[in-house]
DNA sequence: CGCATATCAGTAATACTGATATTG
DNA sequence: CCAATATCAGTAATACTGATATGC
C-alpha cells in the first residue's frame, strides 16, 4: 500500500514533504510578500545585488526557471527602479541587468526581513546543536539542487 | 549592503534560498505533475492513505493551508474516485474523507514515482555520509515547520 | 448568539508553453 | 541556416480572500 521501494525513493519523498510543509508554514505565517516585494522578486534582486551583471537567461538558469518567467520578475524590478539594463558590448543579443543604488537599498532592507519568522523559529525551535547543523542542511540542499544528471546542467551557483 | 544582521536571519535566508532552488530544479526536471496527479493532490492523498479519516479543515491545517484550498484539492481526488466522504456520526458539521481502494492503489503507484529525479540525485550527488545525514535534514525541516510560536499552533504531524 | 465547518465565487502570484524577431 | 537571446501573448497550477449556509 505504501511506496518506498528504494531507500532513496523514500528519502526523496520525505524530504519533499518536509520542504513543502515548511514552505506552507512560512507562507501561512508571512504571507506571500514581506513589504512591497514578492519572494521571487527578492530572489532575483539578491542575485544582481550580490553578483555581476547578468542576462535574463543566466539568472533564470541559476534559479532553475524559464527565461520568460525571470523576465517577468525583472520587469517589475526594473519598472520600480531596482535594476537597470544595459546592452552587452560584446554580444548584441544580450542585455545585462544590474542593481541600482535603490536596488541595493531595498535588498538590504527587505531580504532578511522576509525570513523573520523562520529566523525566530530557528532560535526557538532548534537546539544549539541543530542550529549548527543547519549549515550542513543548506549544503546538502544546494548540492541536490545542482546535481549534475546525465541530461542536465550544472549551475553557476 | 548585505542583510544578515543576526546569525539566525542569515541562516533563514540561506535555507529558504536553498529550498527554493531545489524546488525549482525538481520542477524543471519533473514538471508539475508526474502522471495524472499534481503535487498537492498527492500530498493530500498521502495523508488520507496513511492516516485516519479526516476533515478538510484538519487536512488543511496539517499542510498549513486554508480549508478552501484543501477543499479544491480534495474535490479533484473525490471526482476521480480516490477519496470518499462520509458524515461524522458525532458532529453534523463535519465531513470525513478517507481513501478508496483506488486511492490506495494510485498512491502506491505514484507517490514515490513523483520524486524519482530527487531519488536519483540523492544517489548520484551525495556521499554515503551525506545520505545518512538526510534523516537529520528532514527532522530539522519538520521541526521548523511545526515550531510552536507565540501566536500559532502545533501540528498533528 | 457565537464559533466551527463546509462551500460558492472570485482573485492573486507564480511559472509555464507557444510564437516571433534579432543577432552571432 | 542554425543556435541563443529576448520578448509578446496566452495558459496552467496553486493557494488566497470574501461571503454564505448550516450544525454545535
Amino acid at each position: 500500500m505504501e511506496p518506498n521501494q528504494t531507500p532513496s525513493g523514500a528519502q526523496a519523498l520525505e524530504l519533499v514533504r518536509a520542504m513543502d510543509r515548511l514552505r506552507g508554514r512560512i507562507r501561512s505565517e508571512t504571507g506571500m510578500r514581506t513589504g512591497p516585494w514578492s519572494r521571487s522578486q527578492l530572489a532575483a534582486l539578491h542575485r544582481v545585488v550580490t553578483g555581476p551583471p547578468a542576462t535574463t537567461s543566466a539568472l533564470a538558469a541559476a534559479e532553475y526557471m524559464k527565461p520568460q518567467s525571470m523576465a517577468q520578475t525583472l520587469a517589475v524590478l526594473e519598472k520600480n527602479g531596482l535594476v537597470t539594463r544595459s546592452p552587452d558590448p560584446t554580444d548584441g543579443r544580450r542585455v545585462l541587468f544590474s542593481a541600482t543604488p535603490q536596488g541595493h537599498a531595498e535588498a538590504a532592507r527587505w531580504l532578511d526581513a522576509r525570513e523573520a519568522w523562520l529566523g525566530e523559529a530557528i532560535e526557538r525551535g532548534l537546539t544549539a546543536e541543530q542550529r549548527s547543523g543547519l549549515k550542513t542542511v543548506v549544503e546538502i540542499l544546494e548540492l541536490l539542487a545542482d546535481t549534475d544528471t546525465p541530461s542536465s546542467p550544472r549551475r553557476t551557483h
